[in-house]
DNA sequence: AGGAACGTTGACAGCGCTACCAGCAACGAC
DNA sequence: GTCGTTGCTGGTAGCGCTGTCAACGTTCCT
């Protein structure tokens, strides 16, 4: 009834200026760009802000200014270990900034994402971090039609909307069979799942590499829809086996389904690398550690979300990069797992932590 | 220069009603409590709204209503697995609300914690999400004094701010422990890293439980507060082992040590469960699929994300829950590698997919 | 010395929406 | 028939901040 909302505590930009004997607008410079302020009342508006314990309300800041300070970000999971490192290199940039994070999960569905992306640009955000090339066309029109900077992340590919960063999925694939080639390798299946198409593209590059030396056979790969997972792993090793026994490698799309096949092999009695090498792709961390050691290919994931973070916060700042397309490479990490065909059966374990040989390649700038 | 804003394409709210013939008001209504209109009005404000694409300015209505529909959630970490399960619960909770989510990460600092709370607070969240039950008192009075539901998640404990959910990791790793007695382990190591609340929770269920059996020893734990990881598993065994060579078990306090664990009992040929017994915590998938299959506890985290946001979404609605501190319990699933003591050195391999026995238990309710 | 240029400050209006309250019609109770 | 009561609708007045522009004092140039 007679309870009114109680205005006492508010600390406003009005109070603030008050305290500070400046006028609003004034107060509302310091926080947006101190240096436009004499030192004098610059540091007037400081003391009052702090003595206050003033913060801005943001909602009244983005209606009036008619922008946010949120950066929008589209990933196709939350699940996924590899998202969560391009995450913590986004919030990691995003935290030293002004800028907020407001993170959507697509569910690897160019539908979600272009429903997702309709919902974020008619926020304004400041800046977009989207995952990956394979837009629809409409989510493909908004992104060009949107003004503001946007950074496309995981791969790099022709015809950026804006910003990119990330690698060749492709050439990483070719470069994994060429490392099996060399260690003399030739029956070499693939695994994968999910199939998004950034898996897409190692297959393909997979395909190229086994087409390039006459030794591609379609019977090889054994792919499914289903989200990937370590048990997975050894089912679709199963499945691949019972097709192609004398298989003298395996290929995984990841590194969980790269231990799934690992654990399956133990499980058989299967020697690695002695029958059967096995690499995988993300080099997580516990590639290092298994037993043998896993050969898989290590991508800059923390890096990139960071990178992409403070490329699209220069660009909302102003400075735009010089090079807007930033290919971050790969390397193969060689390790135990694809070591060269022995006739023995048991792997050399003793040498866990011994030194990774490494290929570094930028993958080719488009 | 001449190049002014054009406002041309904007629709507000102020358009919609006119296309709908009725006053502004009246279409905001719509949005908010549809129920409020007459069904000519509503439908007709439905139909222009989607014939102009409307999309409501939340920055506007946050400053008009003040009030915010943004869930304010505080995590200790972006790369720990088990946080990624937590949040996808949160998201998928979320998203078939009007509220979004702003995330942030306290890095396992409670000081970072406090300082992003106040930063949140200040923006009016219309809930929070906080983690653990391990605040300082400064965020403890914030909390308090928060007009808005809050749920605390993790793990439960006496004296709850508002709501909580979770369950005891004390109770969990007692049950652990009481497995292992069962299985005729006696000399039980403990593993543990990062050492945040909810892991030192566990380590004292242990010792409580080593202690009631008469065999506690200080020099059975290993512990470290470097982030944990796969590999320091197996450093921290290491360690372990050249202390108390004779240990017949190890309890880690997570899954990612435990797998690290097994790959160095493997490397040391170590049989497991034949001479060493492991168990992880949180049941990650590659538990049942390593070789042997590791036993770990299993906790409902994706349920508790999902539940956590369910919840608060409830209270922010005026529908507040019959109990508000809501314990998930845990399942101790025994798998081979804590099979009882055999003499044999090789593990039963053939089992891999056989039914796990499951303890369950609520946690006990403080 | 006069004027331009710059740096600094403030007044005003309005961003798009909703809280609040008033008004109006339709209906039922006496 | 009059007086509530209920259900729906609209007018007014901001929410707290910033864009724009004008005005001021100072410095520098010619």
């Amino acid at each position: 009834m007679g309870r009114k909302r109680t205005k006492s505590g508010k600390i406003r930009l009005a109070e603030v200026a008050e305290l500070a004997g400046v006028s609003p607008i004034t107060a509302s410079r310091f926080f947006r760009n101190p240096e436009a302020l004499s030192v004098a009342k610059r540091t007037r508006v400081e003391s009052a802000a702090k003595e206050l314990g003033y913060v801005p309300n943001l909602a009244a800041r983005a209606l009036a200014s008619q922008r946010t300070e949120v950066i929008g970000v589209l990933i196709p999971s939350l699940t996924n270990n590899v998202f969560s490192d391009v995450l913590r290199g986004i919030y990691d940039a995003s935290e030293s900034s002004r800028y907020s994070i407001q993170l959507s999960n697509t569910r690897y569905s160019i539908l979600q994402e272009e429903k997702l992306l309709r919902l974020f640009l008619a926020q304004k955000p400041a800046g977009l971090i989207v995952t990956g090339i394979d837009q629809t066309a409409e989510s493909r029109a908004m992104l060009d039609a949107a003004d503001c900077p946007i950074v496309q992340i995981m791969e790099i590919g022709p015809d950026p909307v804006d910003m990119m960063i990330g690698f060749s999925h492709y050439d990483a694939a070719r470069a994994v069979v060429a490392h099996l080639f060399e260690q003399g390798h030739r029956k070499i299946g693939f695994v994968g799942a999910r199939m998004d198409p950034r898996v897409q593209r190692r297959l393909d590059g997979y395909v190229s590499a086994m087409k390039d030396a006459g030794l591609f056979e379609q019977r090889l790969v054994v792919t499914t829809a289903t989200p990937t997972s370590v048990t997975l792993g050894g089912a679709l090793f199963t499945d691949l086996l019972a097709r192609e026994p004398d298989i003298d490698a395996v290929f995984c799309a990841n590194d969980d389904l790269a231990l799934g096949v690992l654990f399956e092999c133990r499980r058989r009695e299967i020697a690695v690398p002695g029958q059967i090498a096995i690499v995988g792709f993300n080099d997580l961390e516990f590639m290092a550690s298994a037993v043998p050691t896993l050969t898989s290919v290590r991508t800059n994931r923390y890096e990139m979300g960071k990178t992409a973070a403070t490329m699209l916060i220069n660009a909302m700042e102003g400075r735009r990069p010089e090079h807007p397309v930033l290919d971050l490479g790969f390397k193969v990490i060689e390790r135990q797992s694809s070591s060269a065909r022995r006739s023995d059966s048991r792997p050399a374990v003793s040498g866990a932590g011994a030194a990774n040989k490494m290929i570094a390649l930028p993958s080719s700038r488009d």
